[in-house]
DNA sequence: ACGGCAAATAACCGATCGCTTAGGCGTGCC
DNA sequence: GGCACGCCTAAGCGATCGGTTATTTGCCGT
């Protein structure tokens, strides 16, 4: 199975004949029919048979179809990547939760990357808690910050402390709270979605259902609703300093919180770990690193943040 | 570039040793040093390069990573497809917006499984708009249902109408709505964050900011949560109405709405369809088709509504 | 400076890829 | 029936792949 063969197929999928597959990759007829030939021996199936005007896909064709164009194109892709990469900068790949990444992701790569006088790159995706740790162990990404990760021993990662902090539950001052808090309307990020994450975590332990929760695009938006009185916000508390101080949003006493969480950051084993892992990992340990973490950026996020993730359809 | 190239190299990257790798993989040291070195030549990049006890990746390299422990992944994965496809059920892919695949999608595919005597296997996903062609027009799906999509003349596409509908605006009976629509709250499903759908389209002909939206799992989130007098919600109007029957919905007077919608049925050209693509989009004609698609399942849709998008980040 | 270790290179070989030209065969159409 | 069209197979050929053993290079620690 070469991806000449699987590029052959997928052109005559999509063209419906052998002949305007050769043409248009330029060769002669026999040669697709050849690596169509040699994928169906290799795999042991039709793929496309003859039928009527054009070529009708088996079932095995048509689930090979959606995998192997995606390898083709991914095959274009790679090439194009490391060749525009040719003496770029590094790159280092951070991974945490949705809420890192909306406060403190931003201002940490700045400063970073200006420590690294421009030559690190950073780019910040979000990640659900179950991937990171596969994420930073498959060097998919360089770091990781977030919850401890280093539960699973044989990913051989390491974990270690680094910021200490609450997650509160919040909503506006003059909000009329009724009944108990499973019945409160629950306005969340994406992140609350994350089975792992420490606000889903709250939620299962207060036994809020799904009907409760509204998802907004980002933990802003969610308290910018909670501020206008909509329901309660859960977060982290010291993100939420300037909305407490301006009286926009108060705590609210609910059971479990305030919940001490600790954010870890997460890289290879020290003799594994990339340059720019390694400085990032001794930044994350500065005094100038810990005040950004400490304050939340401008308190404007990126209103529309884009994760570096593959997305395909029925895989 | 092949890929048995690119799995050697994930490998390396990924054990941080040549030896490593060799001995995972079974095969002499050489061998997968040579691999790398055709890789290295062909890609014109180091990718990885001796430093200190193991392997660094170059920038080039990191980019390649992440693409090619896709491509390796994909590989294994097209095979086991195929080979367990081997005289399985045919399949048949439709695509169409999420309100439609909530409400009306499983019910159409379970009658048309049926008529099929089983022999055909209904998947349906959700799909961007401006995605459902493209998936077609590869063969990436059967049928879209939902949008007209013939615009696009040179995709070669058929876009029939099947069925005519309103989009509304509904709230609580008892909804007491300030100011002009713009500051209403909207309670939207997550199709309506796609720039290319109806919804999307009346927000932005009312001029609906996005801080305005709270965007719900499904539909029937949204609607439950207008019921409970939580702002204004748009949807297709008799997937509503049971709702509308009981009161617990009406129908708001907005500029614009009703806005007169008609579904179409996208498949390849007559000569270019699969047996089950031109079955189903036969099925789609009759009387019982349009009985499903005139009535809203059983009114009651899966609580959780997990659209079958599956987000690859390697595999 | 000198071993020791791991990666790279060299030289070699069989298998297969990818392409060609030439010809056989099934299907649909007149 | 015959014909045209398009797919498949056959045969052949050069290039490269993927693997081996043997050797060289480069880095590290002592």
């Amino acid at each position: 199975m070469t991806l000449t063969q699987l590029s052959a197929f997928v052109l005559v999928a999509r063209l419906g004949s052998v002949k305007a597959a050769a043409s248009a990759l330029g060769v002669s007829e026999p040669a697709v029919s050849q690596a169509l030939a040699s994928l169906r021996k290799y795999l042991d199936d039709p793929l496309l048979t003859r039928s009527g005007g054009g070529m009708a896909m088996t079932p095995g064709g048509s689930r090979l179809l959606t995998i192997a164009a995606q390898m083709v194109s991914l095959g274009a892709e790679a090439e194009s990547a490391v060749r525009s990469a040719q003496g770029a900068a590094e790159q280092l790949r951070l991974v945490a939760p949705s809420t890192i990444v909306e406060f403190v992701a931003g201002p940490l790569a700045d400063a970073f990357t200006a420590r690294s006088a421009g030559s690190i790159e950073v780019s910040a995706g979000v990640s659900a808690t179950a991937e990171m740790a596969v994420l930073v162990s498959q060097r998919l990404a360089d770091v990781a910050l977030g919850p401890y990760l280093g539960a699973d021993r044989s990913l051989g990662l390491v974990s270690e402390p680094i910021f200490r902090c609450r997650l509160v539950v919040l909503a506006a001052p003059d909000a009329r709270l009724r009944g108990a808090p499973p019945q409160w309307p629950w306005l969340v990020e994406p992140g609350a979605t994350d089975p792992g994450s420490d606000v889903s975590r709250l939620l299962r332990a207060l036994g809020v259902p799904e009907s409760r929760l509204s998802v907004f695009p980002n933990q802003t938006a969610a308290w910018e609703a909670a501020g206008r009185g909509g329901g309660v916000a859960p977060g982290i508390a010291h993100l939420a300093v300037h909305r407490l101080r301006r009286r926009e949003l108060q705590v609210v006493d609910v059971p479990g919180t305030p919940m001490e969480l600790c954010w870890h950051a997460t890289t290879p084993p020290v003799d594994r770990r990339s340059v720019a892992a390694a400085s990032m990992r001794h930044f994350l340990g500065t005094p100038e690193a810990m005040k950004l973490l400490r304050s939340p950026g401008a308190g404007v996020p990126p209103s529309r943040f884009r994760p570096p993730v593959y997305v395909t359809i029925w895989s």
